[in-house]
Parts: C-alpha cells; sequence; structure tokens
DNA sequence: TGTACATCAGTGAACGCGCGTTCACTGATGTAC
DNA sequence: TGTACATCAGTGAACGCGCGTTCACTGATGTAC
C-alpha cells in the first residue's frame, strides 16, 4: 500500500471511531487531523469536502459489516445446511459477536447519519438507503428459503421481517448506548432468534 | 397560560420538529428564533444555555410520549381485562396510530441525542436513560401479568424483552426515516406483536 | 547514468461565516401602600 | 385612586471562537528519454 492510502485510511479510521461515538456533525476535521498528526490542507487532499469524508466513511462500513455478517452465516452453513437451522445458527453466532465486542458494538454509521440527516448531499443519503436494502435482500433470501421448508405459523410480510434485523441491531445499539449496557445489543438479537424459531417451527404429527 | 409560558412553548415546538429532523446540533438557535420571530436574548431569557434547552425538550417528549402510550393501553384494557389479550390489542393499536401520522413518527428524541452524545451535559444523559429504564417499567409490569397467567415457551430475560419495544420503535424510526417507507415503523410494532403473541400462546389441551 | 518534468503527498497562512453566549438596557404589566 | 417599585418578557449590539474551505506553494518520489 502506498503511503498516500495509508494515510487516507488512517484518517478514515479516526474519523469512524469519532463519528460513531458522538455523531458526524460533533466530530470536527480538526480533531481528526490532530489525532493523525497531519495538517488540515493534507486533509483536504484526501477528501475535498466533509461530504466526501462521510461517503467514504459510510462505504467502508458497509462493506466491512457485510463481510462480517456473509462470513458468519457462511460459517452457520457449513455447521447445519438445513436452512432454518443454520440461519439460527447464524444469528446466535452474530449475536455471541455483538457480546464478545469488549466495549459493544461502536454505533451504526446508518443510524448515526440518519440522525443528522440536513450535513449530507443526496448521494450520502442514497447510500444510506442502499445499505439498508442490501441488508434486506440478504436476509429475505435466507427467510424464504426457510419459508419454503417450514411454512410460517403467521401471515408476514417478508420484506419488513428481513428489515427487522436491521432494526432489531440499530434499536439495540440505541439501547446498549443509552443504558450503558454493551450486553443489550445481543440479547435483542436473540430475542429475534426467538421469534423467527417460533415463526418457523416445524409443526408436530 | 401567561404569555411568557406561551413563547417557551413555542420555542419549544419549533425546536422539537428541528431536532427530530435534523438533530440537535444541526438545529441552531438562530433558526428557531427566526420561526418564532423573537430576537436572540429574548431565547436566552427562557433558557439560559442550550442545554437547558435539550432537558426540557427531552422532558416534555418523554411525558407526552408516556401519556400517549398509557391512554392506548389503558383503551386495550378496557376492550379486553384478559392480559395477554390486552396487551395484543394495545399493540395494535399502538401500530395503528404510528401509521396514522401523515407522514410518519417525526423520530425519537431518544436515540436522536444518542447520536450526538457530547453535546449534552450529564443531566441529559441520565434523562435520556431514565426514559428507557421508564418504558422498560411500564411494559415490564404488563408482561409479567401476561407470564403469570401464559407461561412463556421460552426462556426470555423479561428485562430484555420489555426493552425490545424501545429497541424496534428505535430501529422502525430508523427504518422509516432512511428508506423513506413511514408504514416501516407500524409493521415492525406489529411483527413484535406476532413475537408475543407465540411466546405467550395458550397451550391447546 | 544524468537530466527534465510530472505527480504525489502534503505545508502554512488566511478567510469568512455561523454559532452560542453575554451584557446593559427597556417598555409593559403586576403589586403594595 | 394615585404613586413607587418589582418583576416579566423581552431588545440590540457586540464578542470570540471554531468551523469548513481555499490558495499559493514545496519537498520527495516516480517516469521518460
Amino acid at each position: 500500500m502506498k503511503k498516500g492510502e495509508l494515510t487516507r485510511e488512517r484518517l478514515l479510521n479516526i474519523a469512524e471511531t469519532g463519528v460513531l461515538s458522538k455523531g458526524f456533525g460533533a466530530t470536527s476535521i480538526d480533531e481528526i487531523i490532530a489525532e493523525a498528526e497531519i495538517t488540515k490542507s493534507g486533509f483536504f487532499y484526501h477528501f475535498k469536502d466533509k461530504n466526501e469524508l462521510a461517503l467514504a466513511l459510510l462505504q467502508r462500513y458497509a462493506d466491512t459489516e457485510a463481510a462480517i455478517i456473509d462470513s458468519i452465516f457462511d460459517r452457520a452453513t457449513e455447521l447445519d445446511d438445513d436452512p432454518l437451522h443454520s440461519l439460527l445458527i447464524g444469528l446466535k453466532l452474530f449475536a455471541e459477536m455483538l457480546d464478545d465486542l469488549p466495549k459493544g458494538h461502536p454505533g451504526c454509521m446508518v443510524a448515526s447519519i440518519c440522525f443528522s440527516e440536513r450535513l449530507f448531499d443526496d448521494k450520502v443519503l442514497k447510500l444510506n438507503r442502499q445499505v439498508i436494502l442490501d441488508w434486506r435482500v440478504r436476509f429475505r433470501t435466507k427467510l424464504e428459503a426457510v419459508a419454503a421448508q417450514y411454512p410460517p405459523h403467521d401471515e408476514v410480510d417478508m420484506d419488513a421481517l428481513a428489515d427487522m434485523i436491521s432494526a432489531v441491531v440499530d434499536g439495540g445499539i440505541v439501547l446498549s448506548k443509552v443504558l450503558g449496557e454493551p450486553q443489550a445489543l445481543g440479547k435483542q438479537v436473540m430475542l429475534f432468534r426467538s421469534y423467527i424459531a417460533f415463526l418457523f417451527a416445524p409443526t408436530n404429527h
């Protein structure tokens, strides 16, 4: 990796922790460059303005999160190839991973951006939307595979059900942060898992 | 109501819509006073600084939300005094109310404050925590009444289950805002309701 | 292998605007005697 | 009923700081011939 890319990456790392803990508006460029030990003009060499920083930040965040989720659920499929069981295993692994983060999940970029909308241009807002929609597709596929084999015991909108994982994670992050209880997030994911288990439970016959 | 209280209330209303749509940091005093048609010093006559505004805003928000929730669930108890049925009715009424809000739920004050922590002093953060804990107690009581009569079919942490309504609402608000789908929030509440129905479903015997 | 030029990865100084906050003052309303 | 004073609900002007952004410049590295 070239020198410039390294600096850029360092700037993104510092910005990320700032944004996730304090929000985007409260994370100033001055603060980022102070920690990165670079001048302000150096920052603007890498990002033409703050919007471009937000875009890069969100993009990177979405990519790494997606990779983590995929690896977890791939592992779950390795352990059991039944769609329902592998989904339940995946959700448990996911919850455990969230619990193992030493200081709790650092917060969700999507929600963070969502609550300071006005500071961003259309590109950022569209990408934010896309991130949620990607999660929807990702889980919808799994849920449909489950539903094909285990008919659900309640009429549910599959898109909404797929979105529920995003909602529970985002809501769980809020809980964790506000209460100061890092394990709150993992517990919420386990409750969602419990719901999935009921919804698709095999009928005894 | 005296003249001063009226102005104060107007300031709070304007500030509230600002904070809920754009976040606290992005809602400036200049903007609030412009809409209220008052001078800046007039604003500082009512609130000694921006933190005091946040505190008043959060307090008022929590109170009115609590009143709405209580009236909905009181109504539900009127309709059916069985604890499970009344909870399910209450959740349905709640979801319908959320769907009927013309532009969707304006956003959650708690989450909004949560994502710009650093701008607030301890008082505000403590109150934010208290609001979540109040919701916990409120729902925990209902859930325990249900559990006493209908043993749950899964071992669940009652506090976490009570918190789940907060998580689902906050997460649902994020979904609604980011996707631009106002009905997303109501759907999430209905999914939570579906979970409650499974969890406490009477056993056929 | 040496020179000329281009690109990379920044520096340093300045700017202007918006923001929260302060402070001395004021006209209208309420209260005491 | 009239006067004196106090409180209420603000006004108007100024301040200083931090913020995002710009612009002219520069030393180090890479590339062409």
